[in-house]
DNA sequence: TTTATTTTGTTGACACGGAAACAAAACCAT
DNA sequence: ATGGTTTTGTTTCCGTGTCAACAAAATAAA
């Protein structure tokens, strides 16, 4: 296999790992809630006014969705609506106090998290990071230049 | 934000990119047929001898699912089954010429991507791929460690 | 050999997320 | 102001994957 190839593969499996471990650790910390909900909830913490519209984008799922995630943690009285006075449309989202500890919860799991994986990190030099975010950076741009290439392509429809 | 974030979050929405932009794409050339379905065929196709479970393992998927996504395939008669003499319970499975061929396209599909990506590590030096691949073989480690500790914890139930 | 355990594949109930259709509110153009 | 367009949130239908239970075959144990 060439090296570019290789790289993109373990970094795959490495991100597979990863996803995989934690989400075992966390429904282990909190119990009674899925991965997704647990992501959601981290979301409307970490974000100013987040409606559903707002939540869809930074979670990359369909409003949809969303409308109905919303609706059980309401239920299960993890997140309470508000609205503001000079807009009848739009709704937004804040935790309840029961809502606040588990993102307290999943805060400082995302830190143990951090710890465990330290010691790698702690072998890595300045100019070591560096060279990783340049080759991403250079990456994503190509691929940014792509993706707008085949959006223009499919704009005639 | 710290470095480890930066890279981590870096390479994960480079990932996402990467995932979305070749998934239309896919979507494209091969109408019809769904990404996970091509998953399965490039699954079967690179394989010897596969079977439910072997598949399963491959694709990070639970057998019912590889169970069901077969029927499906063999009904549109893309994939076939067979036995072996001495055995009466495993069932393995092989594409048919149609599952085949959609097989070449995706492979010649995967060349494209990799054309178009070219220029990008073709600016990557030897000694930049290797500190790549450094890192994440020695994160990779240390999950694997993780991992050994996580089913050890949940071994006495 | 006979019995118990494990492996293998299938099925049905269920949860989850996407696509599309929809109503209500907001926005915009003239 | 008002008619058309866009935005926002919700709901329904549908496909897909997981989980748990199951039957049949293979393997291990007695």
């Amino acid at each position: 296999m060439n090296k570019e190839d290789q790289v993109m593969m373990s970094f795959r499996t490495l991100f597979n790992k990863l996803a995989w471990l934690n989400k075992v650790k966390m429904e282990k910390s909190l119990k009674g809630y899925k991965s997704a909900e647990v992501h959601y909830i981290q979301c409307i913490g970490s974000n100013v006014d987040p409606n559903v519209t707002t939540l869809a984008e930074s979670l990359y799922m369909t409003r949809g969705a969303i409308s109905k995630i919303t609706k059980k943690l309401m239920e299960k009285g993890i997140v309470e609506s508000y609205q503001k006075p000079d807009n009848k449309k739009e709704i937004y989202f804040r935790l309840t106090s029961q809502g606040e500890s588990i993102h307290k919860v999943h805060e400082e799991l995302h830190q143990e998290f951090k710890d465990r994986d330290k010691v790698v990190f702690e072998q890595v030099s300045e100019a070591q990071f560096d060279s990783l975010l340049k080759f991403v950076e250079k990456y994503s741009k190509h691929l940014d230049a792509e993706i707008e290439k085949q959006s223009i392509d499919n704009r005639p429809e």
